[in-house]
DNA sequence: GCGTATCCATACGCACCCGTATGGACAATA
DNA sequence: TATTGTCCATACGGGTGCGTATGGATACGC
């Protein structure tokens, strides 16, 4: 079937698999349908071995979970705070930082995170810190811009919830119009 | 077990089930934790039926679910709209519907219909026409506030999309802290 | 070459949930 | 009372996904 066994294989594609490489596959499986696209012989399929591989690397299913809850929030934040180098200028900085949120490739897991963790305390919890720190993010970027702290805490988080509703509209829009529209969104938010 | 067979039951809880009690529970068990926990047999438990009901009243559990997400589409839609009476005054009527919005039933349903729906075309084009609805419904209040008819979309578009991204931030917060923000997230959209 | 550790394949039992088949309880009607 | 229609209980088959048990394959240290 595959190429399993081939020792020319890249390093990119071994036929070993880490925790890692289960996690990855994982987040791909949520992003396409929710928690429950999330499972054990589905992965082990994706990956081309059996779920020998799974229950190896984790003990069963609710920590390998957890650990994809965890590997989320990492992912995640990485994204938002980036060691990329944006402008110097304030408000140039907000719109590349807002692109970026549009543009990235964990666009569409939100709402299949949320949906899955809304009533769970704990996992509430990973992501609660993650919408403190990429909102924090946000928020001191409008400080830079030169608002006083409430109201850089305002527009920031108008921005931030603005850009999580922007995942959750199903509308067939490009990509061209929704960043479009951000835009304008940003120029409100800079405004008075 | 239960008080099945009294004949003085009121007519609120009937023994007998219709297709509107399935799908009311069926709600509940999707704003608690998604589509998964939308499963014959549990929300046969809830109602103290077997799930010999739902076989006379529904063809199988697809069909349901398709049922289920017009009954959504409905009652959310239904929920914005309202004829519930609202101040004459512009800002004050958009201050209400957006109170509305954060106050109403459905609150916290949003992420689990978004998640179920986002991949499936069919599903998502009923989504979408409940955002269209919705957001028209806010458009037209701005452009009632005075402003042209861009301008009044942005806005719209604005307080929707913080209006659903709202529901997605899991931090603990009061409903007053939220509202309280929501209003001052108005005054910023009604400023200049 | 030999043992050991790492990683995976295979096979199995088990629980859960869907859908069906069939009959029974109850009400309305004649 | 007899009959018919409505609604549900019960029992069953089948599929699917979780977790385990066990052995095999490969790499590495000695």
């Amino acid at each position: 079937m595959s190429t399993r066994g081939s020792k020319q294989a890249k390093a990119a594609m071994p036929d070993r698999q880490s925790r890692e490489s289960w996690l990855h596959t994982a987040l791909q499986a949520l992003a396409k349908g929710g928690i429950d696209q999330v499972r054990v012989e589905w992965l082990a399929r994706d990956l081309g071995v059996t779920k020998g591989s799974f229950y190896w690397h984790f003990k069963d299913r609710d920590q390998f979970l957890e650990a994809l809850l965890d590997y989320w929030a990492e992912q995640s934040t990485q994204t938002v705070i980036g060691n990329r180098s944006y402008p110097d200028d304030p408000p140039a900085r907000i719109r590349a930082v807002a692109e970026d949120i549009v543009r990235r490739d964990l666009a569409g897991m939100d709402p299949h995170i949320r949906s899955w963790t809304q009533y769970d305390p704990r996992r509430a919890k990973v992501v609660a810190s993650v919408d403190k720190l990429r909102f924090g993010f946000l928020r001191d970027l409008f400080v830079a811009a030169g608002y006083p702290a409430d109201e850089a805490a305002l527009r920031a988080q108008c921005l931030y919830r603005y850009a999580l509703g922007e995942q959750f509209i199903l509308a067939r829009e490009s990509k061209a119009q929704r960043l479009r529209r951000m835009h304008t969104q940003i120029d409100l938010l800079l405004g008075p």
